[in-house]
DNA sequence: CGCATGTGCTATATTTTGTATAGTAACCGC
DNA sequence: GCGGTTACTATACAAAATATAGCACATGCG
C-alpha cells in the first residue's frame, strides 16, 4: 500500500538526510568538527574529543578529509607537525551543531 | 599539555555536543525522525526509512521512546495497529534536520 | 467460513564497526 | 643520546548492525 521510490542499491541516493547520515551518522565525527573551531593539532584534537581510541579517530579524520569537510596539512619544515582544519564546507556545519548543542541543552542536560 | 576535564565513566556528560551525539549519532535514527512529520504506522515507516531492518529499527524506535522524542500509541480497539509520532521534544528537532538537509543538498548532492 | 496478505514485531546467526592495547619511527628538548 | 611527545599503525577483541526467517494476530475477499 505504501509505495516508496528506492533508489539503486546504495550509492548516494537522492534524499538528502540519508547522504547526511551517512556523513555524520558514525560516532566521533560530530565531535570531531565541534573541536575543529580552530586549526588543532592530532593529540590536541584527540584530547578535546575524549574517550575516542586512536584507529577510529584517525578513520575518521581520513574519511571526513576524503569528504572535503576537513583538511590535513603537514608543515613541510617540521615533518611530525600535523593540524586538521575545517574546510569551508565543513564551517558551514558549525550554526547547525550549535542549534543541535542548544537543544540537547535543553531537553537532555539541566 | 593540553588538559581535558574528564567527567565520570560515561553516564551523560556536561557536554551538549555529546549528549547530542548519544541521541542522534548512530544510523537511522535521523531518518526515522524525519520521517515523522505525521504520524507513521510501523511498516509505513519503515518503507519510507528505506533498506533497514527490523531489529535494528524496532531497537531504535523503542530507544527514541525512552528517550522521550517519539511516541508511540495503539489503538486500543484494533490491537495490531500501532501509530508513531514525534513528542514536542522530537518536534522541535525537524528545523535542524532542514538544515542539516539543506547543507546536504548543498555540498552532497548535485 | 477459510485462505491470502499485511502488520508489528522477535530470534538466530553473521557481518560490520568500534574498541583496547601495544607498539613504532621521527622529532624535540636538554 | 635519552626521555618525552607526536602522529600514527597493527592486532585482537567486543559491540552494534544486518540478513533472514518466522510468528501470532488482523483484515479483506470470495
Amino acid at each position: 500500500m505504501f509505495s516508496v521510490v528506492k533508489t539503486e542499491g546504495e550509492a548516494t541516493g537522492t534524499c538528502p538526510v540519508s547522504a547526511m547520515t551517512r556523513l555524520l551518522g558514525s560516532r566521533w565525527t560530530m565531535q570531531i568538527i565541534h573541536h575543529l573551531r580552530q586549526p588543532r593539532r592530532y593529540c590536541e584534537l584527540q584530547d578535546l574529543v575524549g574517550e575516542v581510541n586512536p584507529t577510529t579517530f584517525t578513520q575518521r579524520l581520513r574519511f571526513l578529509e576524503r569528504q572535503g569537510l576537513i583538511a590535513r596539512r603537514e608543515d613541510p619544515e617540521h615533518a611530525r607537525h600535523v593540524e586538521y582544519e575545517l574546510t569551508p564546507q565543513g564551517r558551514e556545519l558549525l550554526p547547525i551543531l550549535d542549534a543541535l548543542a542548544a537543544w540537547a541543552q535543553k531537553w537532555l542536560l539541566r
